[in-house]
DNA sequence: ACCTGAACACCGTTCAAGT
DNA sequence: ACCTGAACACCGTTCAAGT
């Protein structure tokens, strides 16, 4: 967009035609320079490809083609790296205008939304490991769970005390998920892929106990281990929203 | 235990008289064998005085005084470590015996103790963090959750589901406090220790927020940073409880 | 069987020096 | 102002060698 700036650095010669897209330099383009958004970029590409651990100051840096050192520049630390992927993905949830009539199954979907983000950015739920939600997106989303708990008639303590909770569990759910499937990604290509499921190997794990000491646990092996993720992760938020309803009175 | 077997591997010269005890070496005793329970007590005790992060295999090793190739003789990976420390702390929670008229607080109680488990021994939260509840305590834990819900009358599928969603609500409460716990003790000495507390900032941010678009944060400042971890984690289990019941026949 | 030293392939961050 | 190389103080894990 600054192309300007940009040509400064070498007015040197005839008129150069750049025949490379703006984010897109040539294979031998002088070295574009760095700035907080290719940081955040390369971060972003390196979660997806590769998952969480993939992304360090160094394999950043070494994707930058440059050394760890010069990121230091833009940014203060990795855990400042890790906020700003986090802000740039929280900018993609919309949450819709509230309707007083639909509010708990507005609430779900809310919850759905922000699980299916974490889930369509491998490794982010991660970075959001005890990160304190202060970028606009975060509290976008928030302003917009207020509104629809407020069209429900859930009392403003209720309300804003389950925002925090939908956040803490959503993003519980989506760092168990994200260690699962990290797990199942690092087994090596030779072996089992385990998928007879982990969800077997657990239920005859269960059923295996003795019974004596665990009569329920044995029991009930199967139902403990039924379904699958969006199975159990349908049951949390219908808990929480019918929960969230139940107290709310108590709340005021 | 296994004494004659220590022994044995210094069976030369007249009888020793050994008159240090089992557990505790004298200042000059030689070197005691290494064992699992060593390792996981010298994991618990560096974990409890400076953190989870400061519980490596070379720390570690370092206060067994040895290298660290040597704890691999023992343990498979950091993360079995993990595992048994987790499993050790696990041990120390006892559920009560099922009082059918009384199962939602009980529920609340089991969950309040689980939370005060993780606190009892800081450090321990970010420890749980994906592992898979194979260790028998935890599964003991399930065991008294179940049978309680069981006496409440609750389906055995939402009971099932329900174990999950509380280890998920509770840990991931854990680690948010623990998070803070550590960057709080971390802020150098010399400097201001946040001690208008980040609910003060975190308040005065929301309330500077541009009220056009922030309605409700903005207005809702006061309410949305109100009381402490425990009031917020007594909504949390209230609206758990209150959800359970509330849904456990849809779930059958 | 258990322990060791040394090495391999990594981390995040700092700092003096360059342009 | 921005970038760099080199260094500091760390990681988890492996492996050949010792006892």
């Amino acid at each position: 967009m600054t192309d300007g700036k940009r040509e400064k650095s070498w007015r040197a010669g005839p008129v150069r035609i750049r025949v490379t897209l703006p984010g897109e330099p040539g294979p031998s383009s002088p070295k574009e320079r760095l700035t907080v958004e290719r940081i955040v970029d390369a971060a972003m590409d390196l979660m997806a490809e590769q998952g969480y651990d993939a992304v360090s100051m160094r394999s950043l840096a070494k994707a930058l083609d440059t050394g760890p050192a010069s990121l230091y520049a833009h940014v203060a630390s990795k855990e400042e790296v890790d906020q700003l992927v986090l802000d740039r993905i929280s900018a993609e949830l919309v949450v819709p205008a509230p309707d007083p009539g639909r509010w708990d199954e507005q609430l779900r979907q809310v919850m759905r939304d922000m699980l299916a983000l974490y889930r369509r950015h491998p490794g982010s739920a991660r970075a959001a490991i005890g990160m304190i939600p202060s970028g606009t997106g975060a509290l976008r989303t928030m302003e917009g769970l207020l509104a629809i708990c407020d069209a429900g008639g859930i009392s403003p303590q209720a309300s804003a005390w389950f925002c925090d909770l939908a956040a803490a569990y959503v993003s519980a759910i989506a760092v168990e998920e994200a260690i699962w499937v990290q797990r199942a990604n690092s087994t090596p290509p030779g072996e089992e892929p385990d998928h007879p499921a982990i969800d077997e190997q657990l239920r005859a794990m269960m059923e295996a106990l003795p019974a004596a000491e665990f009569p329920l646990v044995t029991s009930m092996a199967a139902v403990m281990t039924a379904g699958d993720g969006d199975d159990r992760f349908e049951f949390g938020i219908a808990v929480l929203v019918a929960g969230l309803r139940a107290v709310s009175d108590t709340y005021r």
